[in-house]
DNA sequence: CGATAAACAGATATGGAACTCGATATATAA
DNA sequence: TTATATATCGAGTTCCATATCTGTTTATCG
């Protein structure tokens, strides 16, 4: 669902939004520090950047931060430049004319499923992937406790 | 979310199923009818003759039929062969330790989006595909109508 | 000014899924 | 029994996301 790109990406920021600080971190520092490939995490950190997530200076010295405060980005907005979720509408069963007319027997359960993920992704922020590390479990993020057997 | 050769599978048992009569039909004539690369359809219905869901015979006169009937037949059953959805537990953002116990931010809405679907899967028979080409639409499967814009 | 440290940019390699090909086995038909 | 039509099997090829490499710019420091 999402790339490996996204994935390094959000837990990227995170861990910039941890460093309260607003120094400039290194980009090979920080693969480092996560067992990410550091010149693959280079790339990303600056497509962060060209979006206006990042600020990044160059130089002795340079690095990246967060251009904005943590609470403020959704993890929607980071995913986006990588998978494009939001444009993706196509049948999961690759039918031709699958739309709200003439829908696949799939349609809308896949459609209730994205968007349900989708509106997570919304609704979460950086601020909440970071403070994660410290607590570990959400109040608005409690399992529903009925669904956990829906299909095993 | 499905590989490639799910989608195919699927399309091919749907044109199976429609085929009431109890005869052999031809991986070649199925492939060039779908639009499907004739070899690669080959192999994702040999693997589905394996599993039990069709039959096969060699020779003069062979080809595929279903050996069951198609209201039997889940998608999940399908899918299952070529993705393994039901295995996989990882975590969407590549948490190590991301379970019921120390959750990451997205743990249970992603969860909950794949049991959607999974159970769509588990729900919609065969049957119910291969009638879709002539209806469109499903009782069980209309627009819950406040979905639609959770995200837009 | 030169040396160094960093982001930046573009070309190149890798791995796995998607797809192809050629040879073989097995059935029917004449 | 021979020819032909079909599935079956294993190896090869292509393609794309992932990952790496090489060099270029831009800033800071002595």
């Amino acid at each position: 669902m999402l790339s490996r790109s996204s994935e390094y990406a959000v837990r990227a920021l995170s861990f910039l939004a941890t460093r309260k600080e607003r120094s400039w971190l290194l980009s090979r520092s920080i693969a480092e520090e996560l067992g990410i490939p550091p010149p693959f995490l280079a790339k990303i950190l600056q497509t962060m950047a060209t979006v206006g997530i990042l600020s990044s200076q160059r130089g002795r010295g340079g690095g990246f931060r967060l251009q904005r405060d943590a609470a403020t980005i959704s993890l929607y907005e980071i995913v986006e430049p990588f998978d494009h979720l939001g444009h993706r509408t196509l049948c999961i069963l690759g039918q031709q004319l699958c739309g709200e007319e003439h829908a696949c027997p799939l349609h809308f359960a896949w459609k209730a499923s994205r968007d349900t993920f989708l509106a997570a992704l919304h609704a979460t922020s950086l601020a909440d992937v970071a403070r994660m590390e410290f607590t570990g479990s959400f109040p608005w993020n409690l399992p529903p406790a009925d669904r956990s057997d829906a299909h095993t």
